[in-house]
Order: C-alpha cells, then sequence, then structure tokens
DNA sequence: GATTAGTTTGTAATCATTACAAACTGATAA
DNA sequence: TTATCAGTTTGTAATGATTACAAACTAATC
C-alpha cells in the first residue's frame, strides 16, 4: 500500500487526517492496541484529537470491513487492521496478544451445516514463549 | 448429577442456597445467560438476591473452573456451566448462542509451537438456520 | 450463648463506551 | 468571492456493566 488516504478512499472513507493517522498507527503497531493506548499515542502529532474521533474513526473502519475488533478480553477491545484470517493468543502473564496462522477446514462440526458463517475467531490463552522462559 | 450440594462441595464450594440456586440454573439453561438474566429468572425464588451475589458466584465457579465466561459479544458476558470442549456461535439475526462440536486438532499453526495453551475460545458469527429459513 | 469465618446484600465508585449537540472543515455553487 | 451545506471533529454528559466496600446476616465452632 504506497497511499493510505487512496486505500481509505476505495474504501468508501474520506480520508481525513484524523482517519488516515488512526489507520496508520494501526498497520504500524500491530500489538493490536485498544482505543486508549491508540489514543494516547496519537495525541503528541494531534493535540487537538478527540477519544469520540477514535471511537467514531475505528466504528468506521469496522463497518466497512478494512479493521476488526478483537474482544480477546473482557475488559479491553483492542482494534487489529491485518484482516487476513488468524487467529490470536494472549498470555495471561504478559499480557501480549501474538497473531498466529489458522486452517478452520473441517474444524467446524455438523451442528452448523444449515448456518451461515460470515466470521470466525480463534482466540487461545495460556503462557508465551517469553513468560516460559524466564520463569 | 444427583446432587449439585456435593458437587458444589466436591469442587472446594461451600454450597449456599444461592449458589446452587444459581449453578442449577446453569445447567438448566444452557443459552448461555448473562449475570442480568440470572438475575431477573432467580429474582422470583429467591427475592433477597443481590445482583453483586450473582456476580461473586459466578467468579468462585470460574475460578474453580465449573463455569466459564464467554465474551462473544463485547457488551455482554454470557456463562456456561458445559466444560466440556466446544465452539460458540452467535446469530447477528436473533443474537442466539448455539454451540457446536469442534476439534481442535491441528487447527493452531507453529507458532505457538513452545507456547502452553491453556484455554480455547471459537467464536462464529453469522446467520442460523432458523433465521435463514424465516427470511 | 459467645465467637468467628464466611456469605450475602445494598450502595457507591469506577470506567469504557455511547449519545448528543456545538464547532469546525472543506467542497460546491451562486 | 461569499454563501451554503454536508460531513467531520470535538467536548461534555449520560449510560450501563462491573467492581469496591462495608454492614448485616448465617451457620458452624467453642
Ligand atoms: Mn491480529
Ligand atoms: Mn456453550
Ligand atoms: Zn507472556
Ligand atoms: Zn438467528
Amino acid at each position: 500500500m504506497n497511499n493510505v488516504g487512496d486505500f481509505l478512499k476505495t474504501n468508501g472513507i474520506k480520508p481525513s487526517y484524523q482517519r488516515i493517522k488512526i489507520y496508520e498507527y494501526l498497520m504500524q503497531n500491530k500489538e493490536h492496541p485498544t482505543v486508549d493506548s491508540i489514543y494516547n499515542a496519537l495525541n503528541g502529532q494531534i493535540p487537538t484529537l478527540s477519544k469520540t474521533t477514535v471511537y467514531n474513526t475505528l466504528k468506521i473502519f469496522i463497518d466497512k470491513g478494512i479493521a476488526m475488533a478483537i474482544t480477546i478480553d473482557d475488559n479491553e477491545v483492542r482494534y487489529d487492521a491485518w484482516m487476513d484470517i488468524h487467529g490470536h493468543f494472549k498470555c495471561t502473564h504478559c499480557q501480549q496478544v501474538t497473531d498466529f496462522s489458522v486452517d478452520f477446514d473441517g474444524i467446524v462440526g455438523e451442528e452448523l451445516l444449515d448456518f451461515d458463517v460470515l466470521e470466525r475467531q480463534l482466540f487461545l490463552y495460556g503462557v508465551c514463549k517469553k513468560c516460559k522462559e524466564e520463569s
């Protein structure tokens, strides 16, 4: 992607300064940031930024299908602009969320044969490699 | 299970009236109720019941491993006393959450080889059979 | 009956999210 | 240019689920 503004435009989103910065932030910070961390990170560059704008913008991104919400924990919604199919692992020790590849073929039982499945989320929890080695 | 009180005891939980009723409710109502729906359903039988007790009790159940929280949606935590491995499908039309069987073998990529995976949650979203037929 | 630990309850506090309306911006047209 | 207007951003207030906390209660033990 050479131009974030064009990318937003082709997805039906008017590329305002704030929207471009928020999308760029998601692309460059793949640790699945929260609204709060996005706001705090961008508040330096955009001193007038409102947290409401961050909420609004992420909602637009999700509606237009260029980002997703990751509710891997009940007290923090995280956001991800990497839209390829992948799963998320959350380390209960260091709280980090790690991406991993997933093959959904054959995973689902027959109970859902007549269901339309439009979205999938696989969340794993445990202790990451780094935390295991440190203890 | 013939005696809920004994079951709670063997899991290190003192079987108070409220705890027994809440656990029985989870067993008999497998639609993954929220704190609110559990509270409202039991308030008739237990007029003095406090919502805080429902929160406290569910927390104990989860700590002791006899129930789990299902955060399939970011604005409502649901609870499940069926602890066998299974996935959850949420219909975005009627909001119902349906259980389905899952085979996790071979689903996870190599990225997590050195990770300790202790818990898994597979959430699917879409339109259920009933809603599909009705439209 | 007194003591005590554990449980329940009601209220207040917290905090993420949403609602809302005013202010602002940038494009379009007179 | 100036006026208009839709869309965007902002700050503040409201909402609502969850948590914190302390008093009241319960049931077992001494
Ligand atoms: Mn991711
Ligand atoms: Mn279930
Ligand atoms: Zn870790
Ligand atoms: Zn449905």
